[in-house]
DNA sequence: GGGCTCCATTTTGCATGCAAAAATGAACTT
DNA sequence: AAGTTCATTTTTGCATGCAAAATGGAGCCC
C-alpha cells in the first residue's frame, strides 16, 4: 500500500466525519481496517498533523483536530485571502476554455439553486472556486488552498441559508463570473473578498454542528 | 528525542543548504548523526515532504526538493498574497506596542542599510515581515507563511542589489511602516503587493545560485 | 568498444518486538 | 462511601528485522 494512499484514506475518514473532532484516533482499529501495520499509519498521522487535521499528544496518541470558533475564523480569513489572490492571478492567465467551463459549472449551480437543492448547489459552488484556484496556474496556491478548505470542511457546519442569503450568494457568483470574463482581476478580488466575508458571517452566526449529533437536518458534504 | 525536534533539525539542515537541492538525503547518515533509528527519521521526512521541502520518490528514497524558476515564481506569488492579507488584518488588530516594535526593527534595518550591511539588512527585513504576519493574529496564516518562506529561503539566491533597488526597497518599507501606523489596511496591502513584486522581479532576473558553488559573494541566510 | 544481461549489494518500505509512559481498576484507608 | 494508592493492562514511541525493489558492476554478446 502506497504511503500517499494511506494519507488519503485517513483524510477521507476524517473529512467524512467518521471520527468526530476531538475523538481519539484508534490506531489498532485503523490498522486492521486498512490492512497495514502501525508504522505507515503513524507516518500518515504525522503528515495529517502537519496539515492540521490531526492533533498529536505526546504519549497520549492522536486525536481528530477540534476546531474552535477562532480557528474557523482564521481558516476563513486565509481562505478568503487565497481565493482573492487566485482570482487576480486567474484573470491574468485563464483561457477562454476555462472560462467556459466555469460558466457551465455556474449555470449548473444556478439550476440547483432554482430547484432548491442546497447540497448540489454547494457542490457546484465548491467546484467553481476550485476551478478559479486551478486557473490561477499556481500549484503552491492550489496546495495551500486544498489544505485550508479541507480543514474548513472537516468542521461540518450548518448554514441557516435563508432565501435572501442564498439569492445574494448567487448574485455574487454572477459578479464573479462576470469579472472573470472581463478578466478584471482587481474587481474579482474585491468580489471574492466580499463573497467570503458574507459566508464567514453566516458560519459564525450559525455556530458549529455537533458532529456526533444526528438531529441536524443539513450537513454540507 | 521528540518527533518535532527531528523535523526541526532536518528542516534546519535543509534550510542551511547542507544538503543541496536535488541531492539525495542519506538516511543512514542522518540516523547516525541524530542518534535515532530510521523510523522517526522517515516520519520526519514524510512531514517535510508534505511541507514541500523534501521530494519522495517511491522505492528510490528522498531528495531535497529542487525548485524550478516556476516554483520560485509561484512561491513568491503566494508569499505576496499572504503578506498582503497579513497587512490588511494586522491593521485591524495591531497594538501600539507591536507597531513600536516594528518601528524599532525598521530603524534597525535602516541603520544596516546605511552601513551597507546587506546580510543584517535582510535579517531585519525578514523580522519586519514576520512581525506583520504575527500581528495579524491568525495562527493559520502564520503557519502557511512559515511554510512558504521556508521553501523560498531553501532556494538560496543572489540578488544583484543595486543601490537604486536597495533605496527603493527601503523607501517601500517606510511606506509599509507608515501605513501600519495609520492602520490603513487597504493601502498597506497595495504597498506589500508592489514590494514583493519588485523583489520577485529581482529574483527572476538574478536566477538561482548554485548551492554547491562557493564562488558566490552573497547569500541570503 | 558499446551496449545488454544477470547477479550481488544496497536501500527502501513495512511488520514486528520491546521498553517506557499512560490509562485502568481493584484494594485499602479514612 | 469517597478518595487515594498501587499493580495490571493497554498504548505509545522507537529500534530492529526482513522481504521487495533499485543500484551497481562484472561478464557477455554484437
Amino acid at each position: 500500500m502506497l504511503h500517499e494512499e494511506v494519507v488519503g484514506r485517513i483524510r477521507a475518514i476524517l473529512l467524512d466525519g467518521e471520527i468526530p473532532p476531538g475523538a481519539r484516533i484508534p490506531e489498532r482499529e485503523l490498522c486492521d481496517r486498512l490492512q497495514i501495520s502501525r508504522t505507515p499509519l503513524r507516518e500518515a498521522l504525522k503528515v495529517l498533523a502537519a496539515e492540521g487535521l490531526v492533533q498529536l499528544l505526546p504519549h497520549r496518541g492522536s486525536r481528530a483536530a477540534k476546531l474552535t470558533d477562532k480557528d474557523m475564523r482564521d481558516l476563513f480569513e486565509v481562505c478568503q485571502g487565497l481565493e482573492a489572490l487566485a482570482g487576480e492571478l486567474a484573470c491574468e492567465r485563464i483561457t477562454d476554455a476555462e472560462i467556459d467551463e466555469i460558466a457551465a459549472a455556474h449555470s449548473d449551480m444556478v439550476k440547483h439553486y432554482r430547484e432548491g437543492d442546497l447540497i448540489q448547489y454547494y457542490r457546484g459552488n465548491r467546484a467553481i472556486h476550485e476551478a478559479i484556484v486551478t486557473a490561477a496556474g499556481n500549484p503552491v496556491l492550489v496546495g495551500l488552498y486544498a489544505s485550508v478548505t479541507a480543514r474548513i470542511r472537516r468542521a461540518r457546519y450548518v448554514t441557516p441559508m435563508t432565501p435572501q442569503r442564498w439569492a445574494l450568494a448567487v448574485k455574487e457568483h454572477e459578479a464573479i463570473l462576470n469579472a472573470l470574463q472581463r478578466r478584471d482581476g482587481v474587481g474579482l478580488a474585491h468580489i471574492l473578498r466580499a463573497h467570503l466575508r458574507h459566508k464567514r458571517e453566516e458560519v459564525l452566526q450559525a455556530g458549529f454542528a455537533e458532529t456526533e449529533g444526528s438531529e441536524l437536518t443539513l450537513r454540507i458534504a
